[in-house]
DNA sequence: GTCTATAAAGAGATAGAC
DNA sequence: GTCTATCTCTTTATAGAC
């Protein structure tokens, strides 16, 4: 068999679709060797302390890319907050595969979770949190508005994700996020 | 050693508690067998076919209580619906220990579910909706209306959930329910 | 109905050849 | 950087004594 040569980028995003779907205790690293096509000894090679440096690189790389492709965008204040919100509701269609993938800060979060990693969930969530309030005060709302508002979007996506997966309705994400949308430019 | 003997009820409800914290690929016969006190062996004495035995018998068992304390005394049209709507918010904050355990909808349907798993899942989830939106007719909601605000409230409640386990703050659950239940009984 | 003991498979992890 | 081979520990599952 001819020899595997997997590039970073491509490899991460294998890893992070095991880790999103089935949570750090679901994982294996059989699992990961399998879908990634290394073998678990290659795997050890760039990830020397194992399933804990291979979940942290994941949670790195998929915060790399919310910052780039979410928090960035709803930050650039040269276009209107709608339409930067309506971007971001785009680009979360994307991330979360029309509502058919979960999130790594539910996967992630489930189980017996040690205090770095949480630490690192907790910390993009945050960032994600801090740019809609910062949007919700462009738009107007008062501060304690806006954080409300920012962690209803939120908790609506998170939420949606496990309704989703529980009925295997296609269509909860995208109706849920249309009406966030909605109650998002709704004076309270 | 004395002998172990633990009624089922009692049995359930720790089993309940791994699943709905670890879910089922993260949780072990060893974890079980530790967390009840029973050997191994008398687990499998109890349910033959393992965990998958166990994880049936606990979605038995909470969809029961779901039914009892929160499905009927939402139906039970002798009292005015605004005073059974927070009835239920009292139970669902128990339940959920102030939104510091997990749900089992969330927990279950992690990784590779089997589908008759899915579906007792998904069962539950609809007898809910449907007990809340026929709630919400008696309002005065249309049907489309009704089982709009049935669903938002759900995926609320699972949104709060993860939000509150991502950052340890254990005001998340509380806030979010009380937003829910403002907004619950606002026209649209 | 619970226990001890044990078998078989899988998971995590490392050594060393290429 | 990837591979084969191997080791140890954990997990699942069963047999049989009490």
């Amino acid at each position: 068999m001819a020899l595997q040569t997997v590039d970073d980028k491509a490899l991460l995003e294998v890893l992070f679709d095991i880790f999103r779907c089935h949570g750090y205790e679901g994982t294996s690293i059989s699992q990961l060797a399998e879908a990634t096509g290394l073998k678990k000894s290659s795997l050890y090679h760039r990830f020397p302390a194992g399933k804990d440096d291979m979940v942290k690189a994941v949670i790195r790389y998929v915060s790399a890319e919310l910052h780039q492709h979410v928090i960035g965008p709803l930050l650039d204040n040269q276009k209107p907050p709608e339409q930067r919100f309506n971007a971001m509701l785009d680009t979360v269609k994307a991330i979360y595969g029309d509502g058919r993938k979960n999130c790594l800060l539910n996967a992630l979060s489930l189980g017996s979770v040690k205090d770095d990693i949480k630490q690192l969930l907790n910390k993009d969530y945050q960032a994600w949190l801090v740019a809609l309030t910062q949007l919700g005060l462009e738009i107007g709302y008062t501060q304690q508005e806006a954080e409300q508002k920012a962690q209803h979007f939120l908790v609506a996506v998170q939420g949606a994700l496990v309704i989703q997966r529980v009925t295997d309705n296609p269509l909860i994400f995208e109706n849920c996020m249309a009406l966030e949308q909605k109650s998002y430019f709704q004076a309270i």
